[in-house]
DNA sequence: TGTACATCAGTGAACGCGCGTTCACTGATGTAC
DNA sequence: TGTACATCAGTGAACGCGCGTTCACTGATGTAC
């Protein structure tokens, strides 16, 4: 699931690096701040550097320009989000709805803990978003909601119904969080507490007959 | 429903305006062109004025500065949404399922059709997007919806469960259109058919108990 | 252990760019008499 | 109908800005002998 592949830094941090101490995680991580406070287009390579405590042309001995910066965000957010609905999931008993509406919520923790970060990894990343190593990290999202409506239907997981309901449910939580952090849910006078509507609609789609 | 308010153009343009002929819808629309093209965020006044053949400081006898324009295509946008909502509900019986995910059907046709504007009018947009003529805008494109839902349930429009259904049909309709023009549905294999989707979903959120 | 050398992370100055916005202006249009 | 005037949409030049990226460089570190 990690590749280090050009990251001087293989593990964890070596004691301290070369010069500065590993710029490259740094450098994500100031970028991180910035898309959280600015948005992921109010980003610049010039005032992450500032923040790194680094010249502008230094990022450069690291990333081969801006967009690369920004996927080693993305990729960075990735991990955790997984690692989040994972955590979620096993906090449940295999199979239940609780496990279902679990991963659902930590997916929604996510878009409220870091919105800005949540839009980026979602959004359209100008050109290079093809790279396999990210739809690698997105495939293994997606497979734990396969995995949690596999257990609770108890199909396989390729499963042409078991994909079908994940991605339902998928779209609804999606949804749900983008709506919740671009505040849209102003114009619905309905209360809405994400455990309960993760449970209602796990419960409406995960009902044993898909059409009657 | 639409505000003329500082619009030099009343209703229909007036032959030909002052000296450009009506410069401000001819600036809306070269920024919906812009937008859909390189993004809510890939636009700029200067290549608006551009586009529109005038120099980049005409625009600010329109609109007070990039966002007012911005704005304008916002406005714009949503009751063409709108439109093609209720004449999507219009289209079948009332209190059908079908007039239900027809709803959903012209909010996804309207993603797909304009992806980019679609990201602009549902995202954040810098500090100003609290105008409350677009907050009642969003209010009666969610109106049908919930008009919809009551129809089928038998159910006055203020009813709680009517609110709540409608917000989660509108949660997986957003999120099933986010997705799909961000292309992340390709971690999926399943193969999504809008309307058989829409229907699923209708009849699993519009099933009469909302809890077993 | 000591020396010579290769590596390469970070520097700082510089480049060209397009941007948002302002300003005093000009000239066509509409209006009052 | 004709003249004088007010309005105001659009001009074009200018401003200061921060950006992404390049370049030749420097100096600390790691390595071979």
């Amino acid at each position: 699931m990690a590749d280090d592949i050009n990251s001087p830094v293989p593990g964890v941090t070596p004691k301290a690096a070369y010069h500065h101490g590993d710029l490259r995680a740094q450098l994500v991580a100031a970028v991180r701040d910035l898309v959280e406070t600015y948005g992921p287009d109010g980003f610049s390579v010039s005032e992450a550097a500032r923040r790194a405590g680094v010249s502008s042309a230094a990022p450069y001995k690291h990333f081969r320009d801006r967009h690369e910066i920004l996927r080693g965000v993305v990729s960075e957010a990735m991990d955790r989000l997984f690692a989040g609905m994972e955590a979620a999931a096993a906090a449940y008993p295999v199979g239940s709805l609780e496990a279902m509406a679990a991963v659902g919520q930590a997916y929604v923790d996510f878009a409220k803990g870091e919105p800005g970060v949540f839009r980026l990894v979602f959004g359209l990343t100008e050109g290079h978003e093809n790279a396999p190593d990210l739809l690698a990290k997105g495939e293994s999202c997606f497979g734990v909601v396969v995995q949690a409506v596999a257990a609770c239907l108890d199909l396989p997981l390729g499963d042409r119904d078991v994909q079908r309901r994940a991605y339902m449910l998928w779209s609804f939580v999606h949804g749900h969080s983008f709506l919740h952090i671009d505040m849209k849910t102003r114009v619905t006078t309905a209360e809405i507490d994400d455990w309960d509507y993760l449970m209602t609609i796990s419960r409406a789609i995960l009902a044993r007959p898909a059409r009657p």
